[in-house]
Formats: C-alpha cells, structure tokens, sequence
DNA sequence: CGCGGGTTTGATGATGCTCAAGCCCGGTGG
DNA sequence: CCACCGGGCTTGAGCATCATCAAACCCGCG
C-alpha cells in the first residue's frame, strides 16, 4: 500500500529513497479507510495530520449559513489532502473534508513535518509541489475573476475531465462558483453545438 | 536598502543570520528602480528574477483578447513579487508585471534560488511564506465562489484597507472581478447606511 | 413498487455588465 | 489666471447572465 507514496515521491522529486528513509515513511504514514461521507476533517477542528489519497476521491468545502456547500478543492489518487491553513498556522479550520468515494489514505501527523523534510526527496518533492499548487490556485483565481461560468466549465473539462467521471453535477456547480441548474442548462446548450 | 529585506527574513525566520549570509545576500538582490508603469515582466516572457519590494506598489496582471486587465494580484511594500508558474516552471509567463508607483525592490535571479535556500533562515522563511501564501489563495477563491460582489468588497475592506488607500477604484474592482462601475455603485449604496 | 439521489425544465427576479454620457479635479500651457 | 485636458469616478438605461424556487423526471436499488 505504501508503494504507491514511494513510487511518488521518487517520481516527483527524481531522487530515490535509502532503505532507512523507507523504513521512516513506513512508521510514520499510517494507512487509514475512510467510507463513502465519512469526514477526514470537520470545520471549527485543528488539522493536525496530513493525508496521501491512494484510491479514492475526496472534497474539501465550506458551508454556509443557509447550509449550503462551497466547493473549494476535490481531490484524487495520488493528491494530498489536509487543510493548509489549519495544518501551517495550528488554527481551527473553516472547512470540511470528507470521502466522496470509499478511499485509502495513508495518513501522516503535521509535527512529523520536520522530520519528514530531512528526507532529501521528501523536501524536494515538497517545493516542487508547493509551486505547482501555487501555480493552479492562482489559475483558478484568475478564471473565476475573467471568465464566464461556461467558459470555467470548458475550461475544466480540458484540464479535469477526470472530475467529471466521478463526481457529480451538483458538486462540479459548487466548484465552479455556479448552480447545479445553471451548469445543467450549459451543457444543454454544449450538446446543441 | 537591503536592510529592509533582512529584517523582513529575522521577522519570518525567527532566525539569524550570519554576516557570511548577509555577504551572500548583498552578492545576490541587486537593487532596481521601476518608474510608475514601468514593467517588471511582460506576458510571453520567462520570468527569471524575484523581487522584494522595498518600496511602492505593483500588480500581476493579465491582458484579455478585448483588451481589458483582469488583476490577480496587487503588491506592496515587504511582498515578493514574481510570477510563480513561469519561475518554477520556466515556461513563458501568461502575466504583465508593473508598477503602480514608483518603486524600489531588490531582484534575485531563479538560478540562485537554490543557493538562497542553503542558507538556514530563508529556508524557513520560504516554507513559512509559501503556506501562508496557499492559505490566502484558498481564501480567495473560497470568496469568489461563495459570495457576492458586496460581500466581497466588505472582506477586502478588512483583510487589505491598505489596497483601497494605494491603487484606484477601477484596479480595486478589477482585482475584485468586478467592473469599476458596479463597485461604485457598491460604495454608494454603503455610505447610505 | 416506491424511495432517494441526482438531473432537468420552466418561470421569475436579482445581480452585475455594457455602453454612453457627464462630472470632478489636479495638472499644463497659453 | 484661466482654459483645457486626461484620468478617475459616477450615473443612468437597457440587457445578459445567473440564482432561486418549484415541479417533474430519471434510474438504480432495496
């Protein structure tokens, strides 16, 4: 179960792992099942442990005052999950995360980060990652301030087509800043084309 | 001049830093000038250099095919400025960079970026920065999928007061994803109440 | 068969955009 | 000193986009 992390991490970060550094990412990933709606995190609680989503699909939202969910970020195999925010600063989170698949994490405990950095593959991987998430959240931004809400549905067709195989409408919508209705009438419109 | 930047490194780091380091540092930022709407980076190049802003103001922006700029990010004084993507990836930038006013920053280039990291406060410092950084991301894009236009502007208000007193109206809007014309109404209907 | 989650459809209305015009105000040059 | 100019801000009318609410539909499953 855990080769799918190493594999990972050697892939990432093009350095390969000693035995000894196997035998500490063996001790401090724990592999944990999560089923269908069942919350990795809740809001108002600190997230004290990262995860590595080796199979399944999962959500990270909001919900707000009328109940209804935000969509802020879904995730597959091969992600990582956690709460940024909560996880850097020791606050409370303001979101919820939870499997929208039945999922295989390998869960790991935020005060091993340091620890975990030592590992020269682990550390690179670390800032390649951060860039690139980075790199897409600033994307994002500039879609929802630029675009219309077909052309950010379009537009994540292109770059994730894989959501759209395993989550549902109403959950795209929410990640797209739209509602379920609207997206229906978008692709409506698409298939007349 | 560079003392601003080392300071800004202590405060981050919770680390000092040797006179070696600081040596390297002098070696490494060189100081530059950019006249108001002076361009730091232009959409298509690679963006090779980093920036601390000593003093003034910038924006990351893009260019639509109609001719009109959509802000992704605004920038003031102890703010790195760069764009991320084309940095770490060395691809060509999607992003114009300029000044708002007349400004004062030290650059770096990317290829010392590993240097920079060999030296035990910036390391720290980047990680910190980098989280942070994701965190407020997160932030934005949450808001720009879940609340309205006024809503939006009420949260600037508090989060980024210092925005409203440096860059005008329509930049404000724009980096809000809004027009300048529907924020004017805003702050009209706001005074009255 | 009936239930529940997900999707669609329609009617209506709010929100925010576009285009066009006018205003305000701090320069600059005659 | 005044006229004019330009950038920024405001105001208005009309329109497009998208949300809301309500109802129906679809389909896999117990």
């Amino acid at each position: 179960m855990h080769e799918a992390l190493f594999k990972y991490i050697k892939n990432q970060s093009a350095i390969s792992l000693s035995t000894k550094e196997v035998g500490m990412l063996l001790d401090i990933f724990v592999p944990k099942k999560l089923r269908k709606r069942q919350f990795f995190l809740q809001e108002g609680e600190v997230c004290n442990y990262g995860g590595f989503i080796v199979k399944g699909a999962m959500r990270q939202y909001s919900v707000d005052a009328k109940g209804a969910e935000h969509i802020v970020q879904l995730m597959l195999e091969n992600w990582w999950v956690g709460d940024q925010e909560s996880m850097a600063m020791g606050t409370p989170s303001s979101y919820f995360i939870d499997a929208w698949e039945d999922t295989e994490i390998l869960q790991v405990a935020t005060k091993h980060f340091d620890l975990m950095r030592s590992i020269p593959a682990v550390a690179k991987m670390g800032l390649i990652l951060s860039d690139r998430n980075v790199a897409a959240l600033q994307k994002r931004i500039h879609d929802s301030i630029s675009l219309s809400a077909e052309q950010r549905y379009d537009k994540l067709i292109k770059t994730h087509p894989e959501f759209l195989q395993r989550f549902p409408q109403h959950i795209i919508a929410s990640y797209l800043g739209i509602t379920k209705e609207t997206l229906s009438r978008i692709r409506h419109e698409a298939t007349n084309k």
